[in-house]
DNA sequence: GCTCACGAAATTTTT
DNA sequence: TTTCGTGAGC
């Protein structure tokens, strides 16, 4: 038996020995998916089967990374770099770089992300002379998405009789219209949105039967990550894609299914076995992740939705900790209250910062952890918030990037033609978008023939001035790679100046974005691969393409020591040691929004089952008696889901109902019936995703050796290993550095804080 | 063309 | 409570 097949269990090893043929993987939470879809792709390849050949769709660019990286340090070679392993949007969007132009796109086309695209549609609502207060933007977004995810074109949303009826009883009839010209105004401006990655994909396969054959025979084999989140058009393309050799494999967990309201459907796992001829099912049960209590509880709560695909989840971990059932009487005491257990636990139980996730059904909620764990010094970061990409600053200065690969993007054209400010005004930038839609021409073309259009001398020169500017970026393209064309652009626009000179907080934070997007475009001319793995293409085109699909989740620092915040969406994958899951209370999870249908409700049931499994060792599950919801006291009961779980995993002492003990958490965490303990106005700093406490001092917090100090041979020492030094006490590696002769050990102490090591000298003992 | 002040809306989840 | 957009005024 080859290496890589030891330690599998036996449905694992069936999963991964079976090469041709419909496959479908159903793995519970925490029973080594990843593992065998990694270990299947390295030994389809150890059977012949060229990388080339393999496709490997995901829906997060991590999922994709640490595919990548575990099938890489499996073969021991770089054979996997060959492999397309990445998300749905960002492999269709390389694919679509090529094959765009059949549907009259430019290869260059560019991707709008969520706000570009609401903005569109705030344009064109404007246009139709509709009430942008009555056609909301997001509202209007979210049907036309629905309908492009449902493979439905303009044309057949307005004749459909269902939608056409939602729609009137929504008092918005003119929708229909509205995607209409934001489709077509999309393609005028040469841009996709994300739905479009996936349709236009869809199309090209669709009505191309050339472009078809040729991704059929190129993707022999296709795996699917995450199957049970698929949505219709993602179903059809991988169904035309497997059409010929029917190498599909699906992997996926019907209880994770979350996304429906992302046009998910989850049908689509239910399904697959009537898609195909002879389907193999394998069902991952056995759970390596969690404690007993918390399979328990999980298994149990699930149970109560109906029609799901029968499976029996397991583990033979130990039986572990009860589930902690928590209540305050605020969401300022849930906080507190999960801030000072983390203090507790982490001198308790020796654990690390990063060993914790909070978990919230709303971003909203994160603010009385963050102030919380500020005030008690214990760093942590929020992921999910605003990305990076979508700041303000980035963004006019991507818009430039934009511009100059792609002049019919109106969207970035409006955001930089007057910024900096260099005297084209409101007026004379309507008067330019008048003129574009009467002559149907892009708006970048009346600039370029502005003459004819009988502007006024000044502000003539003024448009001409800009052409000429973005002309001049156009023509270092051919010479200069993305980051030297970047560089210019900063110089020439001013912007950089501008910013530098800029001496308030926030000018100086917007200084150092613009300097940190520099630098990471820099960074991307100079690594292997992109992100999908394309190997090569550097060009300025490729980065705006890539950059758009990333999301903050994305550049995560794996190795920085931090308590993480994050929605159950975010979290979905991950696992922690220690979980709180926050706010578990009616109206708030399960959603106010989400329990009209049972299939809402459902849903939310699989989003608490997906929380608490991402769970290993302790779990506790809080909720308030009250807590502020639109700058109002609001008081919720206690969550539904708390009464589907059995009372024998549960440890109920901290929550209200059973024996209330001594331990000073009354008085902490106002108790019963006590008013609400408002605190005192904290001035409030400035809600940032990442806290790290100010350097502790040299003072070193006094460590006495255990009594069997012995220092261990540190040769071999590796990241993650957990060690004693003499003096700092216990810790864990969080990277080894340095040359072979003076390796610089990173050690994360539990009490003195991160210190850098330096091996030859230090006395050191493995714990593990 | 920019800044400030006021009022209204917001909170379900995201590639 | 905070954020965002609008409109008046400079």
């Amino acid at each position: 038996m080859q290496d890589y097949l030891k330690g599998l269990n036996e449905p694992q090893l069936e999963a991964v020995t079976h090469i041709n043929g419909p496959l479908m993987i159903v793995a519970g939470a925490g029973s080594g998916k990843t593992k065998v879809l990694t270990t299947r792709i390295a030994h389809l390849m150890a059977h012949g089967i060229d990388s080339f050949n393999i496709l490997a769709l995901t829906f997060t660019n991590k999922a994709a990374a640490e595919m990548k990286e575990r099938v890489e340090k499996i073969l021991g070679n770089t054979e996997a770099r060959n492999l397309y392993i990445g998300t749905f949007h960002s492999v269709f969007a390389r694919l679509l770089r090529a094959e765009a132009h059949r549907l009259g796109y430019p290869a260059n086309f560019t991707i709008y992300d969520t706000d570009d695209s609401r903005s569109v549609i705030k344009t064109v609502v404007n246009e139709l002379n509709l009430d942008d207060k009555h056609y909301k933007p997001n509202i209007v977004g979210s049907r036309i998405s629905a309908a492009k995810n449902a493979l439905m074109t303009p044309a057949e949303y307005a004749l459909d009789h269902f939608i056409q009826q939602e729609d009137m009883r929504a008092n918005r009839p003119a929708i229909a219209q509205i995607y209409a010209a934001y489709a077509s105004r999309c393609f005028k401006n040469g841009a996709m949105d994300f739905d479009d990655l996936l349709l236009k994909m869809y199309e090209v396969l669709k009505h191309f039967p050339d472009a078809l054959h040729k991704y059929q025979h190129k993707f022999k084999y296709i795996m699917i990550d995450e199957y049970q989140d698929t949505n219709p058009v993602q179903y059809q393309i991988a169904k035309l894609l497997a059409a010929v050799h029917e190498n599909i494999c699906v992997v996926g967990d019907d209880a994770q299914s979350i996304y429906s309201f992302r046009g998910a459907t989850i049908e689509n796992i239910l399904q697959f076995q009537k898609d195909y001829d002879d389907v193999k099912v394998v069902k991952l049960e056995q759970n390596y992740r969690s404690s007993k209590n918390i399979i328990h509880v999980a298994n149990e709560v699930i149970r109560n939705n109906k029609g799901q695909i029968p499976k029996n989840l397991w583990t033979d971990n130990a039986e572990g900790d009860k589930i902690r059932l928590v209540r305050t009487m605020t969401d300022n005491d849930e906080g507190r209250f999960v801030a000072d257990t983390i203090q507790e636990q982490k001198l308790r139980n020796h654990y690390l910062n990063r060993d914790f996730a909070i978990l919230y059904r709303t971003n909203a909620q994160s603010r009385s952890f963050e102030e919380s764990l500020r005030r008690m010094g214990i760093p942590y970061r929020i992921y999910g918030g605003v990305s990076f990409y979508q700041r303000k600053e980035i963004k006019d200065f991507l818009a430039y990037l934009r511009v100059i690969i792609n002049t019919k993007d109106e969207e970035a054209l409006k955001r930089i033609i007057n910024y900096p400010v260099r005297g084209i005004g409101k007026t004379t930038i309507e008067k330019c978008v008048i003129i574009a839609n009467e002559q149907n021409i892009p708006m970048f073309d009346v600039l370029t023939r502005a003459a004819e259009f009988g502007f006024k001398a000044g502000t003539l020169e003024a448009l001409q001035n800009f052409v000429t500017m973005i002309r001049y970026f156009q023509s270092l393209l051919t010479e200069k790679n993305a980051y030297d064309v970047a560089v210019q652009v900063g110089k020439h626009t001013n912007i950089v100046k501008e910013l530098f000179n800029d001496k308030t907080t926030e000018g100086l934070a917007r200084y150092e974005n613009i300097q940190e997007l520099l630098n990471s475009i820099k960074e991307w001319i100079e690594s292997p691969a992109n992100e999908d793995g394309e190997v090569g293409n550097k060009s300025l085109g490729a980065y705006l393409q890539q950059i758009t699909l990333l999301t903050d989740a994305d550049d995560d620092k794996e190795n920085s020591d931090v308590v993480k915040l994050m929605t159950i969406h975010a979290a979905k994958g991950l696992e922690f040691g220690c979980v709180f899951v926050a706010g578990v209370e009616e109206s708030l999870f399960p959603s106010g929004m989400a329990i009209n249908t049972r299939e809402e409700l459902e849903e939310e049931r699989r989003l608490f089952y997906v929380a608490v499994t991402r769970a290993k060792q302790r779990l506790w599950l809080t909720y308030a008696n009250s807590r502020y919801r639109f700058g109002q006291l609001v008081q919720n009961e206690p969550s539904r889901f708390i009464d589907e779980m059995p009372e024998q995993y549960i440890d109920k002492s901290y929550a209200g109902g059973g024996a209330r003990n001594s331990t000073g958490f009354d008085q902490r965490f106002g108790g019963f019936g006590a008013a609400p303990a408002r605190k005192a106005p904290v001035s409030r700093q400035p809600s940032k995703p990442e806290y790290l406490p100010p350097a502790p001092p040299n003072k070193v917090v006094e460590h006495k050796p255990s009594i069997d100090f012995v220092a261990s041979d540190v040769s071999a020492l590796q990241a993650g290993q957990e060690v004693e030094h003499q003096k700092f006490g216990f810790g864990r590696i969080v990277a080894i550095e340095g040359s072979n002769h003076n390796p610089i050990a990173t050690i994360q102490f539990q009490l003195n804080g991160e210190k850098k090591i330096m091996l030859n000298y230090a006395k050191l003992r493995i714990v593990e």
